[in-house]
DNA sequence: CCGTTAATTCGACAAATAACGAAATATTAG
DNA sequence: CTAATATTTCGTTATTTGTCGAATTAACGG
């Protein structure tokens, strides 16, 4: 009951769900999120820890950077049924469309352009 | 998102979800739910109001009796999916169980013998 | 009617939660 | 080593939420 009841409490927090399904196009490191909902990196920070602790996202460090994905296959039937079911209720939203777009644009221009290059002064 | 975020708000204690799976074997007045839950009356009624606000029950009045019971086949898929993770989720789960057993002496004991009788002094 | 019962609504209060900024940690670049 | 960057952790504050008891509404029985 515990397991189910983090799951259900990380998914009661519109942003976190929002971050979900952001996750779907694959991974995203914090500041890219924190980018997209316009909210403090420590907020967010905090959002993709309670995502963790449920199970809900999966996460791998490179360098300076910590990005989060959906579990892979090994997730429990608890954990998929319930991305599976915030993917099928929320497909067409047309918020989850509008942060898809933003999405978009920050990928383009966030990491790779201000980052990864080498560090203008 | 608002609809989906009020199923996820719902599901989101404990004792809702408790009171989902007790309404599996059918329906149950507030009464009954309170005297499984042990929680004041009043509580029991806010949960059910939100469960139901969510779409997560239905109501049918009988006196003065209000049985809630899960939703039928008219419920959006984002319903019925919710329902089915949990149910499948806490399928064999030992609070639930624990609940099942206390509610098989409640509905010996408790309506019939106690209020559909006529009156006793 | 009047008293009883089932349920909801209301008001109060404590606990949980989401948000922030500052401080701490870790890693890379120079 | 030092400066800069990404993230987490911590402490604080404002809001939401769960709980209760009292008051209210609705239905039934005498």
């Amino acid at each position: 009951m515990r397991e189910f009841m983090n799951i259900a409490k990380a998914l009661a927090d519109e942003n976190r769900v929002r971050a979900l399904l952001a996750l779907r196009r694959g991974e995203l490191c914090v500041c890219q999120i924190t980018e997209l909902f316009g909210l403090a990196v420590s907020t967010v920070s905090k959002h993709l820890s309670i995502l963790y602790q449920a199970g809900l996202v999966e996460s791998r460090k490179d360098g300076r950077w910590i990005y989060y994905r959906l579990p892979g296959q090994a997730a429990s039937p608890a954990i998929r049924q319930a991305i599976a079911w915030v993917e099928q209720s929320l497909a067409g939203n047309p918020c989850s469309a509008a942060d898809a777009r933003r999405l978009d644009d920050i990928l383009k221009t966030d990491l790779v352009e201000r980052c990864k290059r080498p560090c203008r002064k």
